[in-house]
DNA sequence: AAACCCTTATACATTTACGTATGGATAATG
DNA sequence: CATTATCCATACGTAAATGTATAAGGGTTT
């Protein structure tokens, strides 16, 4: 019947990557994939059109005349997915307007520029407003179209996506480390000097359950500024919790206790309903969503 | 960067028959798909993309701007396929020379003639030779091309692929089973007259680990061919077990004992080396791995 | 205005495809 | 002639895509 009809157009691409290439460890190269997968999908290819491409013998391929029929229309069609890939980015490019998005300080200091550099590269024409801010800021209010934050919103009108489960350790300079000695153990902490960021009473409760048993006697500085308080930590001044990311980058700051469990906090991407028609909130939505996942 | 350029081409096929249909269901039953496939496919083309293809409006959907301009590409997308699997179905049918299958007479007579139907639809011009025997015949002499098994080869340089685990069950005619009466369990059987497939001995015992205890006695009819046996079994002779494929649409046979364990029997597929060099032996051999496949 | 039909989006279980590791085979190299 | 390197095919565990079931949102009809 009219079986040939229906077969997967992405082995159409291993087939032409396969045949500019000339073998199919080349082809997987090109294609940023495996050996194996392009060997089962050309087989597959094979299957599906009722038609030997290739001629295996022994390390290198042949290809058939029944390949080199096919090969002018897969050119065709390679060429083509180019030119969709071509218009699409122009049109990427050609998008324009302001989008706002709202993070904690220290996200916008430390983890947004890697993104907001590739977000710049897709769409130059676009503006970008970084309200850098630990408050949680009002998105039915369109006081931002986008939100990073660590609790799942409650408004059931938002759009929200868990993008990463992010893990926390303690860190301290190496200096204060010298100072005042290195923490063996989980109790040991108790004995140190700590920064908070905002409330040290929300801080203590937060510790409480993971084994960390402090006082407001240890929280002697702070600042509800996480970039001020995490710089009073480079400077020395105690022990503060940090996401790995940020932390384990930061010169003459060391990780505390590597072996104890990480602290655990989600990371939610949030917007309002317009992301479903606006092109530009769309695209930072998802580059966002791409990058904060890994 | 290029971010854009690296889509899945089969989201392409979903985006073009979205466009064309004008709804993802639709779009779905023309793919022979389901809805959240599609629903999932052009969400990920526009991610990938970086542009809105549709406007999700109420129940219908409205092609953007962007989605337009990618139509055109698309289309020719599209059409470069539809060459690519004309070309391909022109192969097929332009592939001539003999096939030569061997398999059980009753295989041969019941099974497979839906199989050549589709083979020759497939490639007219290609001469199949069915050599229907019940002893096996020898591969590596060319005795014939494919063979179809029921035990795995032992010589290592047939390819050889399990393509079925079929079941099997004991049937009688009504007619028989009106005068003879009606068996209600495994032990009943011993009472019955069965019609045998070849050397009687080797059904008892292979029938003694099911439970079913039989003797010499209860084979007082039988040949070497299936099928003239299975004719006996439909004329009222007895009872035989039966691949349930043939069993259950023979008219005037039932399935004895229909809630007992079903006897299960593998099918090889098997063909010499020259699968891989002959476009001939390769086609016939994959469609009949589909079709045996169900 | 209520009921219905058709649409799209989400949650979960299953199937499928993929990558890693390995074996076999052939051509190029010392 | 042995050695190395490169290529393709297969096996198996894992990750990703698919299908089923279900909810929710709009139009259309009664």
């Amino acid at each position: 019947m009219d079986n040939a009809r229906k077969f997967d157009w992405n082995h159409i691409r291993a087939f032409l990557a396969t045949a500019e290439t000339g073998s199919l460890s080349a082809a997987a190269r090109r294609l940023d994939q495996t050996q194996p997968t392009l060997s089962r999908q050309i087989a597959a290819l094979e299957s599906d059109l009722g038609v030997m491409l290739f001629e295996r013998v022994g390390r290198s391929l042949q290809m058939t005349g029944a390949g080199v029929e096919l090969l002018e229309h897969t050119r065709a069609m390679g060429s083509a997915a180019d030119r969709i890939a071509l218009a699409a980015s122009g049109q990427v490019q050609s998008i324009e307007g302001q989008v706002r998005i709202t993070a904690s300080d220290i996200m916008s200091a430390y983890v947004l520029p890697d993104i907001l550099r590739d977000i710049r590269a897709q769409a130059p024409r676009l503006q970008i407003d970084v309200i850098a801010a630990n408050d949680i800021r009002d998105l039915l209010r369109r006081e931002a179209d986008i939100a990073i934050r660590h609790v799942r919103p409650d408004q059931p009108d938002l759009i929200a996506k868990l993008v990463q489960d992010a893990t926390a350790h303690f860190y301290a300079s190496t200096a204060y480390l010298q100072s005042n000695g290195y923490p063996k153990s989980k109790g040991d902490l108790s004995r140190h000097a700590f920064i908070s960021f905002g409330d040290p009473d929300r801080m203590i409760e937060h510790f409480e359950p993971l084994g960390v048993h402090l006082t407001r006697d240890n929280f002697r500085l702070g600042s509800q500024s996480g970039i001020v308080a995490w710089e009073y930590v480079k400077q020395g001044f105690g022990i503060a919790p940090m996401s790995h990311e940020v932390g384990d980058s930061t010169p003459g700051v060391v990780r505390l206790l590597p072996e104890t469990d990480a602290i655990r906090f989600p990371v939610w991407l949030t917007t309002h309903r317009e992301l479903h028609t606006s092109r530009r909130i769309r695209l930072v939505f998802d580059l966002l969503a791409k990058h904060l996942s890994k």
